[in-house]
RNA sequence: GCAGGGGUUCCCGAGCGGUCAAAGGGGCCGGACUUAAGCUCCGGUGCUAAGUGCUUCGCAGGUUCGAAUCCUGCCCCCUGCACCA
């Protein structure tokens, strides 16, 4: 075997190029496939995970273009960002720069790898081309009343000296840096994203994504429904409107609570006595991050504010207090005590000594007057109502009946919360799309009308360590310009956009990547985009932004007619962990980085164990992929991420799994080479092969089509090769069978391992590449098939028995074991298999029927062998506890063998060579139980397909 | 606390009512080849036994003629959300 991993698959992935074999056209006779990864951010060298996840995208790439689909398989990046511009900084260069430098690296190492993207479609977003469509995007969704300025408190981060959107606050720290965030005020962009709260929950149901996707992205929503009631302030013209979802509850209230920085607060309790309590509440809970106020906050405090409340429906006046549990950013700020149903008001009711009512019972007939000793927060019949109408309705009846009854008296209806909030789109970033809007002193803010678009970044900027701010501020020509409107001097807007904008719809951009006149054209999106991305695979940590924003994105450009589609994503694939090995303390439950391996734990002095943990930088057990595919090759790196673990599940990097792959590749090269050059030498074996390889190749689709790779790999890269080594070690070798079989296998090979496959290919002088080549439908197996799968098996079992046997009669025999006797089934066991047969195809009840169906038979009448008969029906039809009746259990093959009278004893002996060998003994002799003598007793345990064997 | 996903033989990992002592891979053991190691090939890898019987799929019960698979309860692990009214 001469394979230069290095030399071949360069070899052909030129020539792929060259034969623009992976660029991809609108062709409507065609079905589509539109196959995609999310798209990295281009950090320098791609990373193993990289290499997962874009090895599962090509494998089913490829696999579908091989079933005939139009496939669309393309590549960009998420170039603008972060990173980039501290990079520039560092260097004292621009981000541009840098970011093409990496680009141009990464793309290279995935050239590397033989991945078949359609590199035309190539895009990057940090491109004018592309954020030149972020830009017209941007004014097409302001026009849509969808774009909004207004002052909010943001989470700023100092650090990275912007503003992040809550989805990128992780324990009040920032999701790139990890610093703590702040809270700041300021004038912010945002996006109207809960327009289509509604929408974006609703569909949820209907989309092929993981489970635990959806409930992310349900949770995220965070749809509650419920009441809005006013509470009027006795003696003022103040109404403290609160939020419900328990308006069953209503005549439970007994105060009602404010955040403290609700801003009402101050208006109730200045001036009195009560201020000050409130201004040291509020001061309390301002110097907590929100963090800390959600997850440190044990003790649950308030001060009351000095003024009533109005209940609405029965008049009842409550106190008013100020609360620190109450979280300003949810509902009104405002909620409803009901101490008796709310564990939270339970338990400050209980502090403060207010009163606690019961206002519903668990069950009908419950005495209403029962003592609460903590909150019922269940639903049952309303009780103490103390207005007529309510007292015993329950559950959602009871919320409608107090809904109507708000909303007849004006004082609130029945309305829906959400936890989702409008999308804070601007950073104050340089590296970013810039916002294409003029801030003009006479007409306001303008948007940049379309034809003067793009607002391109300056690229005459030099990065230095030493500043800070947005460097787009402080350029006086990008900042300087006139107004749109009215022609006098105007600013330009200096912040720029989340990243995220960037991804919400490149998906929809690489249908149409090289249009310069609009964002796509509909024609194209329509036909790539029908019924979603067919197969999107990607991280789950995007499983609520990313993945919202681009639902969002893709709704709203539906509604401007942009596009048909409502939902960007069909399957969504989101690939597991990679894990690899690092130091463990089993103490400490704390992992250590690769340099301790075999060193005591820093922390408590044990001696370190390993475990596996997901690969990371800061605990240096990564594996760099290209010094894997310098020392084994691409396919071989592929073949072991593919086969390591279906692409959901967690995997775990093995230097050993790895070195095995290659030696599987390396077998699989050598029977191909061999399998090449044979002579024309047919034998029954031929047959055998070639069923085989039909019934491999079903399983193989079966399992590529639902994305089950591991299965598939398992398929191509195993079971073919262990077929192949079983027809030689059979004494097959038939050059016209071979060729066969190898024009069915390599294409099998090429989704995990396409160079090798393509190397084959064209040796074997299959037709053009392969990489374009389609694949006919299959024929099914056929009862031939079927019965040359079951001789076959019949054989391998009666070896494999043998063997075991053979063990046992070792320990039993005098003298070395040299032949062995097989006694075959008697001919009226056979009888009796196929009556057996006959009467279940039938759907005859043996369990009522069978003995009296038994005792009519012929062979019953022979008294000397009814025991045997007996006990032969029973194994055929009922079985026993343990083991089912074997017209049960019998493969179809199996069955059509009995049916079509299989001479079980010229099968033996036409074999008896190989079975001797594999049986390590000099002879075999087979005859019927019955014709010959019953050596050591074995007849009895002849039964159809499996006979009695002897070993002396 | 809520939600989603899991716990399978030394390890990874399939199976999801009878064909299951449970695929496949890794590791380990034995044999062949080789001067030898490696590679490659063949076989073995719960205990027992001339084809039998026993124990095993997180724990405890249950349904069934029959459970790794279905149901109930419990324990543990991962992931996300969380004083959300």
């Amino acid at each position: 075997m001469a394979y230069d991993a290095q030399e071949v698959e360069t070899r052909w992935q030129k020539a792929w190029a060259d034969a623009k074999a992976f660029e991809g056209e609108i062709d409507h006779s065609k079905p589509k496939f539109y196959c995609l990864e999310m798209f990295p951010y281009p950090s320098g060298s791609m990373h193993m995970g990289h290499v997962r996840n874009y090895s599962i995208g090509d494998a089913m790439a490829r696999f579908h273009r091989l079933m005939g689909r139009n496939v669309l398989y393309p590549m960009g990046y998420d170039s603008f960002g972060m990173p980039a511009e501290n990079a520039a900084k560092k260097e004292g260069g621009h981000p541009h720069t840098v970011t093409h430098r990496n680009i141009a690296s990464i793309r290279a190492d995935q050239e590397r790898m033989g991945y078949s993207y359609d590199w035309r479609r190539f895009l990057a977003t940090s491109d004018v081309d592309y954020y030149h469509w972020n830009q017209e995007m941007f004014l097409m969704l302001n026009e849509r009343g969808l774009v909004e300025r207004r002052m909010a408190p943001v989470n700023w981060c100092v650090d990275c000296d912007t503003v992040l959107a809550n989805e990128q606050v992780k324990n009040n720290r920032c999701w790139r840096c990890g610093l703590e965030v702040v809270q700041r005020d300021m004038a912010q962009w945002f996006l109207r994203m809960t327009e289509y709260s509604d929408e974006l929950l609703d569909e949820i149901d209907n989309i092929a994504f993981p489970e635990n996707v959806k409930a992310m992205q349900r949770n995220w929503i965070g749809r509650s429904h419920g009441a809005h009631i006013d509470f009027p302030v006795a003696d003022s013209d103040a109404v403290i409107g609160a939020f419900t979802t328990r308006p069953d509850t209503i005549f439970g209230v007994t105060f009602v609570t404010l955040s403290p920085e609700h801003p009402l607060c101050e208006e109730l309790c200045d001036g009195t006595e009560w201020e000050s309590d409130w201004r040291e509440l509020r001061d309390e809970c301002g110097r907590m991050s929100e963090f800390e106020r959600i997850n440190l906050l044990k003790e649950k405090k308030g001060v009351f504010l000095g003024r009533h409340a109005i209940n609405p429906l029965n008049g009842e006046e409550v106190p008013i207090y100020a609360g620190n549990f109450v979280v300003a950013s949810y509902g009104t700020g405002a909620v409803m005590a009901v101490p008796g149903h709310d564990q939270r008001d339970f338990d400050f009711a209980e502090r403060y000594g207010i009163e606690i009512r019961r206002v519903l019972v668990e069950n009908d007939g419950d005495d209403p007057a029962a003592a609460l000793s903590a909150a019922f927060e269940g639903y049952g019949p309303m009780v103490n109502s103390g207005v007529e109408g309510f007292d015993g309705l329950d559950g959602q009846d009871a919320k409608d009946t107090v809904i109507a009854a708000l909303e007849a008296t004006g004082s609130g209806h029945g309305t829906v919360e959400y936890r989702l909030k409008d999308w804070l789109l601007s950073r104050q970033r340089f590296w970013g799309t810039p916002i294409p809007m003029i801030h003009c002193e006479d007409c306001g803010i303008v948007p940049v009308p379309s034809s003067e678009l793009p607002v391109e970044l300056p690229l005459d900027v030099t990065f230095s360590e030493d500043q800070s701010g947005n460097p787009l501020a402080s350029h006086d020509s990008f900042v300087n310009t006139s107004c749109p409107s009215c022609g006098r001097a105007g600013r330009r807007e200096t912040d720029t956009m989340d990243t995220f904008y960037d991804s919400s719809w490149y998906f929809m951009r690489f249908c149409d990547a090289s249009n310069n006149s609009s964002p796509f054209d509909r024609e194209a999106v329509d036909y790539w985009m029908e019924g979603g991305v067919d197969l999107y695979i990607g991280g789950i940590e995007h499983a609520v932004m990313h993945l919202l924003y681009a639902r969002f994105f893709t709704k709203v450009t539906r509604d401007a007619g942009m596009n048909e589609v409502g939902e960007p994503f069909g399957t969504l694939v989101c690939q597991g962990m990679l894990n690899a090995p690092a130091p463990f303390c089993s103490d400490c439950n704390a992992e250590f980085h690769v340099d301790l391996f075999g060193a005591d734990c820093p922390t408590c002095g044990e001696s370190l164990s390993t475990r596996s943990v997901k690969m990371g930088k800061s605990l240096g057990n990564t594996v760099s992929p290209g010094e894997m595919v310098d020392r084994y090759g691409a396919d071989t790196v592929r073949l072991f991420i593919l086969f390591g673990a279906n692409p959901e599940a967690g995997m775990d990097w093995s230097d050993s799994a790895l070195e095995a792959n290659h030696r599987q590749l390396h077998s699989i090269i050598d029977a191909m080479e061999s399998a090449m050059s044979l002579d024309d030498s047919p034998s029954p074996l031929d047959d055998w092969l070639l069923a085989r390889l039909r019934a491999n190749q079903a399983a193989w689709r079966h399992s590529m089509f639902n994305v089950s790779i591991r299965e598939g790999v398992m398929t191509s890269h195993y079971e073919m090769l262990s077929d192949w080594t079983w027809y030689v070690r059979r004494g097959g070798g038939d050059q016209d069978t071979a060729k066969q079989f190898l024009l069915g296998w390599i294409p099998m090979l090429a989704p995990a391992t396409p160079h090798i496959a393509e190397h084959f290919w064209h040796s074997l002088g299959g037709e053009g590449l392969l990489a374009t080549h389609c694949l006919d439908e299959l024929t099914s197996l056929s009862d031939d098939d079927a019965k040359i799968l079951a001789r076959e098996v019949y054989l391998k079992e009666l070896i494999s028995s043998g063997r075991g046997l053979r063990e046992l009669a070792e320990r039993h025999a005098e003298e070395e074991i040299t032949r062995a006797v097989i006694q075959t089934s008697p001919a009226w066991k056979e009888e009796l298999a196929r009556e057996s047969m006959r009467l279940d195809a039938e759907g005859f009840d043996f369990k009522a029927g069978g003995l009296n169906h038994l005792k009519s038979m012929d062979v019953f009448a022979n008294e000397q062998m009814r025991g045997e008969v007996m006990q032969t029906w029973m194994a055929l039809t009922t079985g026993s506890k343990k083991k089912r009746g074997r017209i049960h259990t019998w493969s179809h093959g199996e069955k059509q063998l009995i049916i079509s009278a299989i001479d079980e004893t010229s099968v033996i002996n036409m074999n008896s060579g190989f079975i001797a060998q594999a049986l390590g003994v000099s002879s075999v002799e087979a005859y019927p139980a019955g014709e010959g003598e019953d050596v050591a007793g074995k007849a009895r345990f002849a039964f159809p397909l499996e006979p009695g064997i002897a070993f002396l």
